[in-house]
DNA sequence: CTGAAAGCGCTTACAG
DNA sequence: CTGAAAGCGCTTACAG
């Protein structure tokens, strides 16, 4: 016999549909005996409901809402095309995703934000932005109305999130001090290390692992004290500018925040391509050029398409309660050189 | 007013459900007229079709098979694993997914498959196996009975296979050689070459694009002939070996097929690691170990969970007429080290 | 606490 | 060539 319906289960179980439907879905007001043949039945039989079904039936739809910073950084609108591409694909699944740019580190914007989305009546939720007080408060608030609420490259961890989508930045640190001293070949000397700021863990976290794999395996090698972008690729260009000129030795440079367009500025104007090992993050129109002009030797990225379809999936399973398949929403750190380049 | 329905096309084209089905599903026997009032209709309203409650009403059941070479490999395992890990969560999506694992090569046994698929009623079928007139034949025959099809891991490009889900293996050969001549540092001499077979076109693209990096970027380190592993690690560890005897100057190792396993061991054996560059394509869990233990340096992978994935959203959208996101079945060549292992 | 009936958006025999 | 009605597998008011 092929796949048993609640029709089966309600003959087995001597009960209507309403009761069936009523224990599958552990709503009240059933009684304990009732509930109990019901779930023989079902495990007899081995029913497994019909999502699909399910959902056109009570007409669900799902409503996602990503929250991205406003600053201005062309991974955030290479992540923010994803999303949106993403987003049409997923409009067959009944999910419904819009973005928003929010400052992030305003608490006033930020408690407009969630007025908003609870007015909207959002199902779930995917936030991005730097570990803050008021982004945890923003978490907590969401969970208490019951969205599902994962954190997006950055991870919030000692927040409510159901889930982090993003990568462990330590081990992609690790990596990038590898390429670093492989690519560097025997050379010795310094490598500049620039971040958006050391306030943010993905940064500190990256530069921790980055440090630990050249002390280990790299003894000719060794990391200049973190200058910091801010974000902007002019501030990057500048301090590693100021970089390069106090240090006579420099045979590496390591743009672990966003600002790596600056870097690859630094590098062609002084004619370093070739000669510098340049290791940066995030796969962007710029960074790709750079890539095939040389001027930057390896990438560390995160696939932004993936991202988008993982929180989107993780989003509606935790609404609907059920479990993902792990390995595919495991973000890979993935190494890109001009010769793999997507 | 929300998404229009069929009542909503049926009402304002003035003909009946049966009829806007007719022609939604461009089946015959509808007036030229009555088509175009509802072609209006549709597009008037802006209407989308609902393609899960379509399933559902017409009980649409996707069947695929993946037809995976019978030859023992640990990559074959790792991928026939992800193919029934998809499988579990496509079940959802009501596609029923079957692997067989037929002597590729054996004309009679293909044939026989093909029987088999056709009484099965499949609707679509994953072909991974060398590029064959037996192949291409049954391909073929399979697309004569309408069936979608898609060529895994090996392309079968003069065939009428609809999709090719894999990478680009020149581009693959060239990633491989940018690893060699990056990690092999100062050091010159010769890079031997492992191949499971010249007559495997992938091989061949493999070689080729690891070639011409080399002599382009790399004049210190030349490419030694092919030696053929026959998808054997003991016959490889062996061709290895001779390989290692008659060339004192060789620093790298560019294993372009399956027993990498062979390689590493011989590696091993010499109290090679760390002296030799390796390079080997497919992480499976001798793989993995291997770049832990150190007698690997680097894997080209092509991630075997979205291979399976993307093959069957493929071959579904294919059977639906519609079009898939490009950027989400690109298999992508992933670089993995020690330090990005997933 | 439980059930009969209608409905979600689409498709399918069957009749005409 | 076209339509009325039943049905896919589930859920939801409404009655009792």
């Amino acid at each position: 016999m092929s796949k048993p319906t609640v029709h089966d289960i309600a003959r087995e179980a001597g009960v209507s549909l309403a009761t069936v439907d009523r224990v599958l879905n552990e709503r009240a007001g059933v009684r304990e005996v009732t509930v109990k043949r019901v779930r023989e039945a079902v495990s007899r039989l081995g029913y497994v409901r019909d999502i699909s079904a399910a959902n056109l039936a009570r007409q669900r739809r799902y409503r996602f809402a990503f929250l991205l910073p406003d600053t201005p950084s062309q991974f955030l609108k290479v992540l923010q095309d994803a999303i949106d591409e993403a987003a049409l694909g997923l409009k067959l699944d009944r999910c419904e995703i819009q973005v928003l740019r929010v400052p992030v580190s305003d608490p006033v914007a930020l408690v407009n934000v969630f007025r908003r989305l609870e007015r909207i009546a959002v199902d779930g939720v995917a936030v991005m932005g730097n570990e803050t007080p008021m982004m945890r408060d923003l978490i907590a608030r969401l969970k208490a109305r019951r969205m599902a609420v994962v954190a997006l490259i950055t991870d919030q961890p000692n927040s409510e999130r159901d889930h982090f989508i993003g990568i462990d930045n330590m081990a992609a640190g690790r990596t990038a001090a590898v390429l670093m001293g492989r690519f560097a070949g025997p050379r010795r000397g310094s490598v500049a290390v620039v971040v958006n700021s050391m306030q943010a863990r993905d940064m500190v976290e990256r530069r921790i692992g980055f440090d630990q794999v050249l002390s280990e395996q790299f003894p000719g090698l060794t990391a200049l004290p973190t200058v910091e972008g801010r974000d902007d690729h002019e501030v990057t260009a500048r301090v590693i500018a100021q970089c390069l000129d106090s240090h006579a030795d420099v045979v590496g440079i390591y743009c672990a925040g966003a600002g790596l367009r600056g870097v690859s500025q630094v590098v062609a104007e002084r004619g370093l391509a070739g000669r510098q090992v340049v290791v940066g993050h995030d796969l962007t129109p710029h960074s790709r050029a750079a890539l095939e002009a040389g001027t930057i030797d390896a990438i560390i990225n995160q696939n932004a398409g993936h991202l988008a379809r993982s929180a989107a999936r993780v989003l509606k399973a935790q609404c609907d309660g059920v479990g993902v398949i792990a390995s595919q929403e495991k973000i890979r750190i993935e190494i890109v050189i001009k010769e793999n380049l997507p």
